[in-house]
DNA sequence: CTCTAGAATGAACACGTTCACAAAAATTCT
DNA sequence: AGAATTTTTGTGAACGTGTTCATTCTAGAG
């Protein structure tokens, strides 16, 4: 007997029957000790907690979830992911920077589930929904308009939320999103406001909420200010460097005397086609980014850029969602955090 | 008995044995279909699939980890993660592509695991030793010199693998890094190549294996050419553009004729000093960095550096932890991946 | 037809936890 | 002191899967 028991290299790992027994109490109580819960005497928890420690005791979190139907992990899911992270290399860090708040605040777990590439996305789809049963509920971190998995999520009635307005069934759904409508059209405004008159626009993605939603303001503060809105006034960028090189290239010709682009990358590459040119910023055009990202700060002249607390709304997206999960939520919440104008050399 | 189960209304999720009994044959068959197992019949396989696909039945993974003691699931740990990201921020994105690039493939999930800040270091190592269960293996994304993680790794006999050069018990763990060394003396002796003679540096963290490494190559390449270590020409940085704007400042009286950065945006730092005060690159000073970031195309003139295939590291890395997780590997294994000099307009 | 090997299937157990309930002990009240 | 209450502890039944082993079925050989 003694033999077998030396023999038996791989040693299976304590539970909660084997930590009772060295504490010579029972099963349940050895559990009670480890989720305080209260019946249990204070001399007991303390042999017991001693017994847990000196053991290096861990529980079995597999079992647990199998009786408690629960997990402590929530999933963050970014589908198609490449080309906008690289392109705004501080918006994902700054997401799972404030996601990392929110679970460690409340001790969840986090599990990521990204795309490598375009081409994978529809395979992310699928394991994510085979895996669900692994998450108490999910953060969607992008949202296509054409996105499926929204559907999908609703049926499988696996809580979740978005970190931007939702593409569809917007009343269902809840979300935590920057007003993009009302920023941008602060912006223009303030624009109006130091006398430009022929503002251009180079857009966001137009597949993407944040993309749209910043080009409905523009429009409604030309028209609150009764100027006509002109299409040829708007290239259309995806959020890229080169995207604002081009669409400059592009509005040009209009002779605008203001731009407003979808984001600071957009306006970095908008300005160094200026430059090219010998145009300056911004006494012959004045230069509007978004989302206040390090570049604004390191070009010259430094960038008018609107700050968006992107860390503030993950935060504030995986609190709710953790609410979602416990049952203190019963109807959709949609949030919308304000965002911040910031006044630099480029206006 | 009808109303009772009409009333019943949060439906508890289908079981192998629901779908055992809906097409006729026993759960472990159902089981075995499932897994793929052979010793089961076409024609039975056929009807259990398809109740399986109109029922839209996933298993239970939590019941299947507590039997099987697999989870599919790694981690990643990043404990000091704050600064350093938003330093050279696409170095974390391009790590968790690669990451993605091996779990996809091997159809394992990823936990995350980082802090939102400094302070929460601690706390985030004690989350992840007690939620070590969900997990089959973790890749440590950054290990510091004085760190406790490792140790408690290797007790807990829980496979893992660094993206670094560990700081202590190299022999025993396995890693897969950029032959940081290497990389810098190459640079040097190609400093040295184009006629510097005063070369200096501005070192990268002298707390992170990546800095002390490149460090170690910049000594031992002078050493190769005669040329002797004088202290003076080294400032100690942190991967930041400001202490590339520091380090310059610190170095200018000692009139180098070339500076080696420990990354492009200390690099870019030591740029933007030198424009101040009139300096011309590479006439005046000859500048070199190390990652190959974006910024370094963005910059006039553009930057020297090196490329590290930090993807492919990640990627690497994801793949031997499952080998090591599978039991594919006995030993320790140690991969240093090569870098590429990319020589642009600043030297 | 019988026999046999091998394929196909099912019954029962184990995994480690939580939870409901029962039992025992301690405390308070009359 | 004895009854009533409250605190403390223990027992047994889930949770849903994989796995072992015994049993049944099938096909082919003699």
């Amino acid at each position: 007997m003694i033999e077998k028991e030396a023999l038996n290299i791989t040693r299976r790992a304590l539970n909660l029957e084997d930590i009772a027994a060295k504490a010579g109490v029972s099963r349940s109580t050895v559990s009670r000790v480890i989720n305080d819960e209260p019946y249990v005497s204070e001399r007991t928890r303390q042999r017991v907690m001693a017994v847990i420690d000196r053991e290096g005791y861990t529980p079995n979190l597999a079992a647990r979830q199998l009786v408690t139907q629960r997990t402590q992990v929530i999933g963050v899911i970014h589908p198609h992911v490449v080309s906008q992270v690289f392109e705004n290399p501080y918006y994902f860090p700054s997401l799972l920077q404030g996601i990392a708040e929110g679970t460690s605040e409340r001790d969840y777990a986090t599990l990521l589930w990204w795309c490598h590439n375009q081409a994978e996305e529809e395979r992310l789809h699928r394991r994510v929904l085979r895996y669900h049963r692994m998450m108490d509920g999910l953060i969607v971190a992008s949202a296509r308009t054409d996105d499926p998995l929204l559907k999908h999520l609703v049926r499988l009635n696996i809580p979740f939320i978005l970190v931007e307005r939702p593409p569809i069934m917007q009343d269902m759904i809840s979300y935590v999103s920057i007003d993009n409508i009302d920023a941008a059209r602060s912006v223009i405004a303030y624009l109006i406001g130091i006398g430009r008159r022929r503002i251009a626009t180079i857009t966001g993605a137009l597949n993407n909420v944040d993309g749209i939603d910043r080009l409905t303001g523009y429009k409604l503060a030309l028209e609150a200010a009764g100027i006509a809105f002109d299409p040829k006034l708007v290239a259309e960028g995806h959020f890229s460097t080169l995207s604002g090189y081009q669409g400059m290239q592009q509005l040009i010709d209009q002779r605008p005397d203001a731009v407003f682009a979808g984001n600071d990358s957009t306006a970095h590459g908008a300005l160094q086609y200026l430059n090219e040119i010998g145009m300056r910023v911004p006494d012959d055009v004045a230069l509007i980014g978004f989302d206040d990202m390090p570049i604004a700060q390191q070009i010259t002249p430094t960038l008018t850029t609107i700050r968006a607390p992107i860390q503030h709304k993950a935060y504030t997206a995986t609190t709710l969602l953790i609410d979602m999960i416990n049952g203190d939520m019963t109807a959709p919440r949609q949030v919308l955090l304000p965002t911040q104008l910031i006044i630099r050399d480029s206006t």
